[in-house]
DNA sequence: CTTGACTCCGTACTATGGTACGGATGTTAT
DNA sequence: ATAACATCCGTACCATAGTACGGAGTCAAG
């Protein structure tokens, strides 16, 4: 069962002109013609809903199509694929490092609040982020 | 001890022409002139290198805005703050649980890999999430 | 008192990640 | 067969977050 560029743009909740813009950018491959139509098979959608979820996890389009290319080139090397995911692994740690100091600077930042009425005087939220 | 604008972006290792940027777009305030010349508080070395961690940190420049302001607003309630910040909080959170989401992924993707000299032939990646 | 470094300002340009437009076709239901 | 809708393509436009440019003005040291 295949698909128009509408009925995936819906399905993937985007805008159509997303999809095109993707495959302008070669994000994701020209589909095959029906016609004059774009036809795209169900594996489409996957790849626009994982194209977004990548996105909201703080990768940039380019990193997302190497980490679709590990898929797509199968003539590569699963130790391609291991240094790939690795290093995405480790800026991931990152993220989740940097995330959490955030966090705890928030919650430090929160507990300058005693009373919930109080005028805020000098809470030093610049100070956060130099410790 | 005050600063000239070239003083200030060394200092925070950024470029002048961010400073000036950041001037226009309020995230940061207009300093008095001495003269014709922008002349800062050394506060403002800390204000920069406060914006630029925020952003690696995946907040916007609107957001650091609104983190910024809630120490110059000192009419603010400590409830403001805590409103923000539990937010801010909310919003890590969920970006923590999604890069670690993202994480086991790729590490069941990296144990497709058996045998580092075998060709690819179907990792899954594009299952990653749709877990 | 001039030279060189710094700063001023407005404007233009860059990259990323889209969104909108609009005239020309193509497809489908009645 | 004709209206209504979808898709085609190129191009223009948008926001975000800067960076670059260039002529004019300023300041400080020799």
């Amino acid at each position: 069962m295949s698909l128009t560029i509408g009925k995936l743009a819906h399905a993937a909740n985007v805008n159509i002109e997303t999809i095109r813009f993707y495959e302008r950018k070669q994000i994701i491959e020209q589909p095959a013609k029906n016609g004059a139509f774009r036809t795209y098979s169900e594996d489409y959608i996957k790849k626009i809903v994982f194209i977004k979820r990548a996105q909201e996890l703080g990768f940039t389009l380019k990193e997302t199509k190497g980490l679709l290319d590990l898929k797509i080139k199968n003539q590569a090397k699963c130790s391609d694929v291991l240094d790939k995911t690795e290093m995405k692994i480790n800026e991931i740690d990152k993220k989740i490092k940097d995330l959490r100091n955030m966090k705890k600077s928030l919650k430090k930042l929160a507990t300058c609040c005693v009373d919930k009425d109080q005028p805020l005087s000098d809470c030093p939220i610049l100070d956060c982020f130099t410790l």
